[in-house]
DNA sequence: CGTATCTTGTGAATGATTTCACAAGCTCGG
DNA sequence: CCGAGCTTGTGAAATCATTCACAAGATACG
């Protein structure tokens, strides 16, 4: 199959949202020139995105909404559950923790890790908070899938390690650092410090 | 002058935080090449992104760590401190806000909002969590440069609106929508549900 | 049924970004 | 001062991504 640019798969999250709120709002048909007014890319680009995975449209009306759903839903492998471990129970990490919105999306967070022993043992909706030791065993008895670090920039790379190693094919990094994964291993980061000094650049060029 | 993309200046960032652990460890030179192996970037590729905006090298040597230190931050207009307000005293609001790394990187919270009355009024760290209706009025006089939206997704465009009125010219958004901001604004998303999914599609494409 | 009007899907064209490749500059050791 | 060994800066080439443009399919309606 064919290479997909990241930016192609953001895109297609963004299309998903789309139909969703056009599902709510009881829209039955959806244009390509339509999705794209929504997202700020032009319609030929939405139609190239789709093209990348086959034609789901119909000519002279567009797209159905329902079908359309289902099917980028299945290219981004959201029709099934994905088990997640939260690592780091510290302020982002309950943020994260208590956002309700990943498990609507199919992202269930069934283990949190922390070192500190203060926070270990604690209960958190339901959960325990595990210590460091045990994360190994239980990463691999869980299955999960993704793990979201949410740790100290210098604890990061260690955790990632540890994390790889029990096998988990996929992490969201939120410490400001460049993590080292090997190659199989999926990694995005949210950097917020990056996105500030974006910002910041764009008001000194003025 | 010429385009600079948003991928050149993430890097750009990228570089910045390599060459403060490189003076922090001492180190006084540093070659393309090495600032390529920490960032996954390639040698050419730094060269290419520094030329963008100057010669700061010396041949056969390298860059002056000190000296590229001091440009970058030029160039992403971090000499100065910018004034940032959050709107959205929430789990996620108050995450941010307790996170120190962002003062001393040259953004300072100056302002924080929030809707709800049980909030408002509420002692942050020196700051008195303010009501809504303050906002246009607080925003003009202290002078607000760059507004993060951490308020629920259906209140976002509504809060980007007033924000905008308000002469913000940059915003950093969380809540998970596409929002409208007139061109001369700068606006950038973090959207954690986008990077899940993106996660879930390269698990899926297996 | 025919024609006017949509909209898709997709090669080809354009534009943007990254990589290559190498001349030219700097350092150091002898 | 010279030559060996680095490393930069940058056009040119290659790759990657987006936009254009249009044939072909679908619909609506007289
Ligand atoms: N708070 C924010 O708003 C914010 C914003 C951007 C980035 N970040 C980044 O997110 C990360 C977490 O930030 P935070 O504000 O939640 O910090 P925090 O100090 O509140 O929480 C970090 C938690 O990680 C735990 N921890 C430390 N080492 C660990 C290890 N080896 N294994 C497991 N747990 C460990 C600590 O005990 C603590 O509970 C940091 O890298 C930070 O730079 C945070
Ligand atoms: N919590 C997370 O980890 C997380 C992760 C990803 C994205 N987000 C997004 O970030 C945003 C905030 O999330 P949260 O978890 O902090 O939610 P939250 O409900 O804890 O906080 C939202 C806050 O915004 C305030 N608010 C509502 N309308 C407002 C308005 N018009 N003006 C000012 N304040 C207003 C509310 O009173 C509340 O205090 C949401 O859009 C959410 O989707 C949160």
């Amino acid at each position: 199959m064919k290479k997909i640019s990241e930016s192609a798969v953001r895109r297609l999250s963004l299309y998903l949202r789309f139909l969703q709120e056009a599902d709510a709002a009881g829209t039955d048909t959806i244009s390509s020139g339509e999705l794209a007014r929504r997202g700020g890319a032009t319609s030929a680009q939405v139609r190239k995105d789709l093209s990348l995975f086959g034609s789901f449209g119909k000519r002279g009306t567009g797209y159905s909404v329902k079908e359309l759903l289902r099917e980028i839903r299945t290219i981004l492998g959201l029709n099934r559950s994905w088990k997640v471990a939260l690592v780091g129970a510290g302020k982002l990490g309950s943020a994260l923790f208590s956002y309700r919105d990943f498990e609507a999306r199919g992202f269930r967070i069934c283990a949190v890790f922390d070192a500190d022993p203060e926070k270990v043992g604690a209960s958190w909706g339901g959960l325990t908070v595990r210590a460091d030791e045990e994360m190994d065993r239980v990463l691999r008895e869980e299955e999960i899938d993704i793990a979201i670090v949410a740790v100290p920039a210098d604890a990061a790379q260690g955790v990632v390690d540890r994390v790889v190693r029990a096998g988990v094919r996929s992490i969201l990094n939120f410490a400001p650092v460049r993590l080292r994964v090997p190659n199989q291993v999926i990694l995005r980061n949210v950097d917020v410090t990056l996105e500030l000094e974006g910002l910041s650049f764009g008001l000194n060029a003025r």
